[in-house]
DNA sequence: CAGGACTATAACCCACGGCTATAGACAACT
DNA sequence: AGTTGTCTATAGCCGTGGGTTATAGTCCTG
């Protein structure tokens, strides 16, 4: 095993592209592709695969990726501390959009401002921080799960049931609750189909006999709830998100309650920071309804 | 910076004699050398100085043998993940034998009972302890210490005073409690004189103006009470020791509480599991008079 | 002061790792 | 189907890096 290796390694995991990586590592392209071999070679798995013309990683190549981000990561660290920089790397902390907005804002300030800690912010689909996390690209993830890979530590912080946002002179918005059932024809604003919160709610609706009329798919619980006041329909959206002023909001039952999980990729590919983190995450953890 | 290199470095590290250390590594004495100059240039760092014939680690090498040892050790435990082993690599645990007996044999007890953790005891004394710390030969200590270097965390886990074991018929038996200047006169039982408690009296006896007639230096706690059980003196001993029967323990005042406490190597160097252990002994703390 | 133990440098040599060239595989487009 | 472009994978060549032995240098011991 050689660390140049296993950095040649996370340069071909990102791009999945013999010849890009080797560019960017100013190496030619048979030469990065006896160094992946090897490492193939000495650790006894294959570490990708043909798929015609493309090439995927395959269970253990994610594996030996995160791996080596952990590996190179610990050597560059190590390097500035000898050299007296105390700058610690930064946490790369992944999480949706409104997850950032509404739900980490508050703990990750405290983070920031207590210790000084650096943390690093990025903006990804639930799938998207799955897979940074398991990469190793991601150190701790926010995102709403079923099912967690077993490399995964996950905790519960927050669990957010579903608000109907309506303007105030809609004929449901004087209703201290509703059931889908009484979405019947109304216009609905929902995410863009291909979201997991959009397919959930049509399928409530099909379930309860009800007609599902969508006139909008917004990206963004903002948009939704800007789109509901402007009248043009009902906005169902997660709890998490703040009521804008001149509407209102009537949680709905009916649906399944979403549980916000803290993610960290387990073993010793979490740095000592990740893990305080991610216990800080834990620790700040609250519920709504 | 070549993995290689580390390993050697190890190697070097416990010797601090590079023939050795190469016909241990299968590689000439040269060859070991250049290894280790390329290491040091390569961080930028003096690893060793000469003293005269002998060579020393200097700070910065001794934070590269943790560092080595922890690089090293993580490649080999990614290797035994990869091949689906699921033994994790054992925390070495490192403390005095006292320490091991008294303090510990319960929260360790537990923890193993517990998870299927595997751990390895090292029974040395406190400076070794906080040496194979530092080197990162061992990843959980456990001493009495008024000072702690800065890159170790340390939390108390236990306190205890002193005790003055005496056979019945003695004429202190009697007494609920003893001061230093009571011993006046009286002959003692300690431990050898190059360790800290023996220092400690002496000092405490000479301040409360008490002659100190120290009959016998014996290594080890329960040595102390079975030569104070056959009459040949008083043995101060510390409060963590258990009483043999047949004896009188009285506690001795005057004397500073010795307070034990868990030992970490701070930063990345430390798994996740030699954490949890430093948690779990925390946890399990406990205070004797 | 001789001798032993060990470090450090010099000189040599081989093999490992990088390079270019190119065959092989696969998809896309005419 | 044939052509072309893109990319992987192998072959063969070549230079350097790392290993070896030999030995000078240093320091303590008897």
């Amino acid at each position: 095993m050689r660390l140049d290796w296993l950095e040649s390694f996370v340069a071909f995991a990102e791009t999945r592209n013999f010849t890009h990586a080797a560019a960017r590592l100013h190496v030619s392209q048979p030469a990065l592709h006896v160094q992946i071999r090897k490492l193939g070679d000495d650790l006894g798995v294959t570490l990708y695969t043909r798929n015609g013309r493309a090439l995927e990683l395959t269970d253990e190549g994610r594996r030996v990726e995160a791996f080596a981000r952990s590996m190179t990561g610990q050597v560059d660290e190590f390097r500035r501390m000898l050299a007296g920089e105390a700058e610690r790397a930064p946490v790369i902390v992944s999480a949706g959009r409104a997850t950032h907005l509404y739900l980490l804002a508050e703990p990750l300030r405290s983070w920031v401002l207590d210790g000084s800690r650096r943390i690093q912010l990025r903006a990804e689909t639930r799938e998207e921080t799955v897979d940074a996390l398991l990469a190793g690209r991601a150190h701790v993830g926010v995102a709403p799960l079923d099912t967690v890979p077993l490399s995964i530590e996950s905790r519960p912080i927050g669990t957010f049931g579903t608000l109907c946002v309506l303007p105030p002179d809609h004929p449901l918005a004087k209703r201290r609750r509703l059931r889908v059932a009484d979405l019947d024809g109304c216009r609905l604003v929902l995410p863009p189909s291909d979201r997991p919160h959009h397919a959930t709610v049509v399928a409530a609706l099909r379930e309860a006999g009800a007609r599902a009329d969508v006139v909008i798919e917004a990206g963004g619980w903002e948009l939704m709830t800007h789109y509901a006041s402007l009248g043009l329909g009902v906005a169902v959206v997660n709890a998490i998100v703040p009521v804008p002023s001149g509407v209102r909001a009537v949680p709905l039952q009916g649906l399944p309650r979403i549980t916000y999980h803290a993610l960290l990729a387990r073993g010793r590919l979490a740095s000592t920071d990740a893990r305080a983190l991610f216990e800080h995450l834990v620790a700040s953890r609250r519920h709504r309804d």
